[in-house]
DNA sequence: GTTAGCACTCGTTGATATGGAGTGCTAACA
DNA sequence: TGTTAGCACTCCATATCAACGAGTGCTAAC
């Protein structure tokens, strides 16, 4: 048995309507509001086969058909047609904040939880090949040295130092140029311990000081390496009765509380999808590896900051969630992303 | 009418029993549970007067009663026992992360939610008067100038500033004098136009360059004032049924992921209490100036970084809450966080 | 292949009854 | 005068039951 083409639109004229009012669709609902003119009898002949088919089940004997997760991916994979979908002032809204990269990302994650009415997160840009731009320490007052590191992308990262006596200027000027000197231009893979060795192995009488001072590099460095994520909207999880009890509810808010299970399952998705760094992904139900996950809907898309660097964006909704609008907003807001990081660099 | 010893004591065995069970106490189950030897009979006229007097209600007619608002303030105000509250590796936990004054207040409030299962939240400590310590511009790259703008604690901001030409390194060297000149000791508070515009004035010949850095200083200064507030265990409130349904629970949440009510609610609160920062203070019901909170109890504790800079600490539960044990956590947290801090500095 | 008709299923809703925890009151007791 | 036993009463919680209706599957006729 095949799908033809009447089973289609049978098919997606179910799930359209659930989508809508969240209830079991019945033979007489579809036989009414399309127009293939067909008696409520034959379209539940037809949906007796789109069952067996696997594409749609009924919640219990004599109710009406809802979508299976074959069947949302079915939907979603052919049938859907993308709206344009305006957000208008997209970019007043975020533009006020793009001076820092942290509150544009919790911005956009804002401005889609609230477009939406899902719940939203963002990862900060996880750069692939990191260099170091520029080191440069300086004496803050008599007992602390400030260690301000940049990275490829203009992150910044400060770092005190306690000493017990401060070198003289001159000796921090020196130290200054070593460190730049071996540093400057690495990736901030490179930056081991063989490297930080080297330097300590020449930098002979300074030696306890600077130490000090590359614990702090290799700890600014590792520090960048953990990636953030900024989530918006988890209480609109509550609003979707199917997403569980009380119970299921505070586990999957507390998924989004407890951000680093949110960092494994993006990474995750990311090592699966290679090659298609472009595309809008989504993930129906079980689909997304995290139990809490189960009776939900992801949608996840990639941006790109610049050459190679890449964040991702994602929205979680109960499976039924509007795909179309989902889909389409975060295309926008793609959009709109693109033209900003490019127009700044 | 007044309270006498026994109408005191039925008063706490109420109240106490209510605390654990979470629900309305009967007649019965006091006699039977004190040392008083009084049979139900008796405890109900007495229940009865306590009823009139305003410290315990009943839900509806012949149920059991609770602690009014009036009971449990009476109960926290005079007849709390504090247990000493043994919270082991406190200092454990906490050094690791103490690197970092964000990690570290977002490690206490988990600790804290975890160790009391209710909400927690921290303030990042606002100096009252915080000066600026220091200043540095530095050449990044071509077009871009760094500013490094350290503030008393220690407190870093960094700002880049889009230039169209770089100046000489003489140059620069020569503005970083006259910004820590003009800048360096000065109040927060004081760094306002007038003085930014006195700077420009005589910096003549740099006049455009100078007008870009200043208005980044200013933005540093501004964002320094704003205070943040980290959260930790959101997704309790959802495990006491008696904080409202779905509705209230999500719109309770809300303030919670929304941080700027939060952070005005804290406020609020820090205003009201002059003069006895060091205590902890129990808000129940309707006392938290919140109306989300109604069902809530708070109960905030001040702690002291250094001399004169303070944040604050809350936990929110339901009012039904475990006062003595959040109480005596959260004083023997302050007490490890005071050791902590005198430590480092 | 399509459709009308019909018996059947099963969740939802509302009404009704039952049980029990707890009260307030009265009368008896020390 | 304070305490207590006893009892009628209230009201929630829970279970039970019937009525309803949306929806199905099947059969027979078109």
């Amino acid at each position: 048995m095949e799908l033809d083409e009447r089973k289609l639109k049978i098919l997606q004229a179910i799930i359209r309507t659930y989508l809508e009012t969240g209830e079991p669709v019945g033979s007489r609902t579809i036989s009414k509001y399309t127009d293939l003119n067909l008696s409520s009898a034959t379209i539940r002949n037809e949906m007796s086969d789109l069952e067996e088919l696997g594409y749609i089940l009924q919640p219990y004997t004599s109710a009406g058909r809802i979508p299976s997760d074959k069947g949302y991916r079915l939907y979603v994979d052919t049938m859907m047609q993308e709206k344009v979908q305006e957000m208008d002032n997209i970019r007043e809204q975020l533009e006020e904040k793009a001076g820092k990269m942290e509150t544009l990302l919790q911005q956009v994650a804002k401005l889609l939880a609230v477009n939406t009415n899902y719940t939203t997160m963002v990862t900060k840009p996880k750069y692939q090949h990191k260099t170091l731009k520029f080191i440069q320490l300086t004496d803050v007052d008599e007992r602390q040295l400030l260690a301000v590191v940049v990275i490829e992308g203009n992150i910044v990262k400060n770092k005190f130092i306690q000493l017990e006596k401060m070198p003289e200027k001159e000796t921090i000027l020196k130290l200054n140029i070593v460190l730049n000197t071996f540093l400057q231009g690495l990736d901030l893979t490179e930056i081991n311990m063989a490297v930080l060795q080297k330097i300590k192995e020449q930098s002979g009488e300074y030696g306890p000081v600077i130490s000090l001072i590359l614990d702090a590099v290799a700890e600014a460095v590792a520090e960048e390496d953990d990636f953030e994520i900024y989530t918006s909207g988890t209480t609109n999880l509550l609003r979707y009765p199917e997403l569980g009890d009380r119970e299921k509810a505070a586990k999957l808010l507390e998924t989004f509380e407890e951000k680093s299970q949110l960092t494994e399952l993006i990474q995750d998705l990311s090592s699966q999808e290679e090659g298609k760094e472009h595309g809008i992904q989504v993930y129906i139900g079980e689909e997304a590896p995290l139990s809490a996950m189960q009776n939900c809907s992801m949608v996840t898309a990639t941006y790109e900051l610049e050459e190679g660097v890449y964040g991702k964006i994602g929205i979680v909704g109960p499976k039924r969630m509007d795909y179309e609008k989902v889909v389409s907003t975060l295309q926008t807001l793609m959009t709109e992303l693109d033209s900003i990081f490019k127009r700044k660099s």
